[in-house]
DNA sequence: CCGTATCTACTACCGCGGTCGTATTACTCA
DNA sequence: TGAGTAATACGACCGCGGTAGTAGATACGG
């Protein structure tokens, strides 16, 4: 039963350097955050501290290490939206739905588009 | 521009005692979040810190302290979730809704009535 | 008037996200 | 070989969520 994990703005945009590159060194991580500027110990330590944490692991080649990301995006992204979905609305999966439909900006064309995801849904529940 | 502010799960659930009655002493508040088994003086020094960050605000009556949430449940809301779908989906609201309803556990009782309220919505998108 | 119950105020502590500066180590190249 | 460079290690610091103990003020019951 996994703890449920707490992640900040740095881990997450980390992680997802990870995941697209599967693998990366602290220089190339920082580089891919170059957006925000951090300097490159920052990364080096948040690294370290997640790899504390279970959340990434590294292996040495040279003078370097190449951290791995040990958890999927999919983990993640659920862990999170479970997570908030708890707090907010009491774990109710479509009031958070129902909630992002009512107020949140999406155009005609998303509609559509979640209309279909949603019928394709339930034809998969009437087969399963 | 507000600052996307964080908020702990002690203070979401504060606020949401405070939501449901419009205001609350500190006695009430936990009272009111008796599950968790949380002393008086936490719920108080919670509510100082939320105060000093101006999420709620307090009157005295006779020795007590009563206190009002200055955020509203939908701002709260809006301003969590949009957040982490910012985090998580680079802001793009219909993929978190893809995310949900395709890993999520929705009963087909749910799928229909999320069907007419995207229904309900594309109207609106029609006559607005 | 005095003790007790009930408030809040103050202080302290832990862990963690985030941010770096500095020290150390090791490689590279002139 | 020696200077510079590139990488990690270590530690320091801030703010904040969370938790609570203790001190001080105040009302209330006898």
């Amino acid at each position: 039963m996994k703890k449920p994990f707490r992640l900040g703005d740095l881990q997450v945009a980390i992680l997802r350097v990870l995941w697209d590159e599967s693998e990366a060194t602290v220089a190339r991580v920082t580089q891919a955050l170059e957006g925000k500027r951090r300097a490159p110990t920052t990364i080096a330590t948040m690294l370290s501290k997640m790899e504390r944490r279970g959340l990434v692991e590294h292996r040495v080649e040279g003078r370097q290490f190449i951290y791995r990301p040990l958890l999927s995006e999919q983990e993640v992204t659920h862990t999170l939206v479970t997570d908030l979905t708890q707090r907010l609305f009491e774990g109710d999966i479509s009031a958070l739905v129902g909630h992002l439909l009512r107020s949140e900006e999406i155009d005609r064309d998303e509609l559509v588009r979640l209309r279909a995801m949603i019928v394709e849904r339930e034809r998969e529940e009437d087969r399963g």
